[in-house]
DNA sequence: TTATAATAGTTGCATAACTAACTATATGTC
DNA sequence: GACATATAGTTAGTTATGCAACTATTATAA
């Protein structure tokens, strides 16, 4: 990255995810400032078995908008660092379902914080209305490219 | 990928480029339909030279948000697919200036055209004056963020 | 019930990203 | 002029992404 003029005339920046990119790298450097040795892409994973434990990979692809070869190797970096382990279904013996380990638990307020803080930062001087409208452009954008 | 719904509730999916990214994967596989075997990111390089040939790599960087190390592979790529030539700089002997090659010239329409129409799909049902709030506050974001 | 299709997950291959360490050239200061 | 510093670009190592081909299991349909 580096020293540059988010060009304000130019909605090719915007979608082509250049503000993103930038939250998502901050968050990473205060993920790595703060002692925290996971990328933002497998905390996105952990984020939703907070919410809800035991997600099947599957699901764990439509909450996260990845494929599941991505799935399949990040849950396996996720398990070689211990946070994770898969657990095949009885139900269904296709399925694998990825639980916490105790190990994850003390991740979550940290990366919690830091992630709201990111977002604060980020939103700074931005209204609520805005924001209202920044998701529905995007819902939209969405749903006529998806 | 796949079969998902963007959750109207979650800025969090905003922020994370899940509309950006599947923009870009709609003007990749457009790409790839029309028989045009280039990424969408050595498009953006080319994107850039057609506005301006002969930009140092450095000035690439700054251009299109990305690292010197990336824009030294990407342009490797370009390279080796005869699109682009690195030529040294006589008046900084440190500096590759990358110019466009004969090659390219072919993929300047039909690729501006594709990036066009996948835009218009993109961005059917928003309004101008939405637009105009999208990208202020992503201006703003990335300012904040950067 | 048996053949066919669909689904969950893994693996191989190619591209791309960031960080950090490195080389070579320019610049600036004493 | 000599030494320290800054800049342009390359390379190595790790992570992540997408697509396509593959295995194993489950569901559907004749």
């Amino acid at each position: 990255m580096s020293n540059n003029q988010f060009k304000r005339g130019e909605l090719y920046s915007v979608i082509n995810g250049i503000a993103s990119t930038a939250v998502a790298r901050r968050l990473q450097k205060n993920f790595r400032n703060a002692g925290l040795e996971i990328t933002i892409e497998q905390w996105s994973i952990l984020y939703h078995l907070w919410k809800e434990d035991g997600l099947s990979q599957q699901e764990l692809c439509m909450c996260t908008f990845r494929d599941k070869a991505s799935i399949t190797r990040l849950i396996d970096n996720i398990e070689r660092l211990g946070l994770v382990e898969r657990i095949a279904s009885k139900d269904d013996r296709r399925v694998n379902l990825v639980y916490l380990t105790d190990a994850a638990k003390p991740l979550q307020e940290a990366t919690y914080n830091l992630a709201n803080q990111t977002m604060n930062e980020a939103l700074q001087g931005i209204s609520k209305e805005e924001i209202e409208i920044v998701k529905s452009v995007f819902q939209r954008v969405y749903e006529n490219s998806k």
